[in-house]
DNA sequence: CGTGTTTGACCCGCGC
DNA sequence: GCGCGGGTCAAACACG
């Protein structure tokens, strides 16, 4: 994991103990990427880690590369470590809905972090998840006859989502994502799209979907915790980082130029505010105790929102839209 | 050819 | 038990 210098005891980090702030608004990155969709060239992550935490390549000289992803046989084993011995929240956090926070103003970003009954016994996909593929594997024909274990709830992986303003729907955070899934969603004029992690061993999903109050809104839920290091394949970048959080705290190389001549002055005209607090490291998973996540914004809205019992499983954003409307 | 997307069918949990 | 909605699978397809 690295944090680029940014110590874990930040005090003005560690002191905060709310965020929020405003939708990240990544509309203003279209004309920036000249009416090209594709984000490929600017990581979301890149986005989030805005303000002042981006910094420009000297900070990247003192980047310690971390030690490469382990075999799989001990990959678990390993993030369990990370888990521990790091900041990784969800090993220790207790069994809860997903932690959602309301943006306080229209512009305002809101976060939504969850962490369910795996979140004690984190998902090891390695290998459970090899089992099962061979099980697949005598069962192909099968297809979705699979048997799945009755009696046994299937467990979902901590869950965190967060809205985002933008165009695009599906925002580049750096990793890969294969895409298995769009449903329609009800309610809601816009379908909702499933996306996997395409590392072997990896079970991060992501689902994304656009707020029906808001067609401008991409609602982004992450569910589960990366077991490799960022980026992934030679497409995206080196292995430059070993986040247990799944989220690289150093921009894909790739992305780095783009971002400092295009991304930096958006950024800095309309930085979400968040402020992450490591005091929420039990309900918050670790890309939000990043330093990439600190905002400048002061907001008290995820206390407020937290202590009024905001904590849900999947982000609502036509409620949190109103709890906003009701702050102001 | 490898990788990613689309899409219809299926599975599962939950509320009635 | 039934229907609904969310989530997943995997064949077919597209693309570079």
């Amino acid at each position: 994991m690295a944090n680029l210098g940014f110590s874990d005891e930040n005090p003005a980090v560690a002191a905060a103990t709310s965020f929020g702030g405003g939708i990240f608004d990544t509309s203003a990155c279209d004309g920036i990427n000249g009416g090209d969709n594709k984000w490929g060239s600017l990581g979301f992550m890149d986005l989030l880690g805005i303000s002042q935490d981006f910094i420009a390549p000297s900070l990247f000289d003192s980047f310690q590369p971390p030690p490469p992803p382990p075999p799989l046989s001990t990959s678990s084993e390993l993030h369990r470590q990370q888990l521990q011995g790091l900041t990784s929240p969800a090993s220790t956090v207790p069994e809860s809905s997903e932690v959602l926070t309301n943006p306080t103003t229209p512009n305002s970003s809101s976060f939504s972090s969850s962490s369910n009954e795996a979140a004690n016994d984190i998902h090891e996909p390695t290998k459970a998840e090899d089992n099962e593929e061979q099980e697949l594997d005598q069962d192909k024909t099968k297809k979705q006859l699979k048997p799945k274990k009755k009696n046994q709830k299937r467990q979902r992986e901590p869950r965190f989502a967060f809205m985002t303003k933008s165009e695009v729907d599906h925002l580049d955070d750096g990793y890969r994502w294969r895409k298995y899934g769009q449903k329609a969603v009800k309610n809601s004029p816009f379908p909702r799209s499933y996306y996997r992690c395409t590392s072997a061993g990896c079970g991060v999903k992501k689902r994304v979907e656009r707020s029906s109050d808001d067609p401008a809104i991409v609602v982004t839920t992450y569910e589960g915790q990366h077991t490799h290091a960022y980026p992934i394949t030679p497409r995206g970048a080196i292995g430059i980082s070993l986040d247990p959080s799944g989220f690289s705290t150093v921009p894909e190389p790739q992305y780095l130029h783009q971002q400092q001549q295009q991304l930096q002055p958006y950024i800095y005209n309309s930085s979400p505010s968040l402020k992450i607090s490591t005091t929420t490291a039990t309900t918050f998973p670790n890309f939000l105790q990043d330093r990439r996540f600190k905002f400048n914004t002061p907001s008290s809205s995820a206390s407020l929102l937290t202590d009024r019992g905001l904590l849900q499983d999947i982000i609502d954003p036509t409620q949190m839209r109103k709890e906003a409307k009701e702050e102001q």
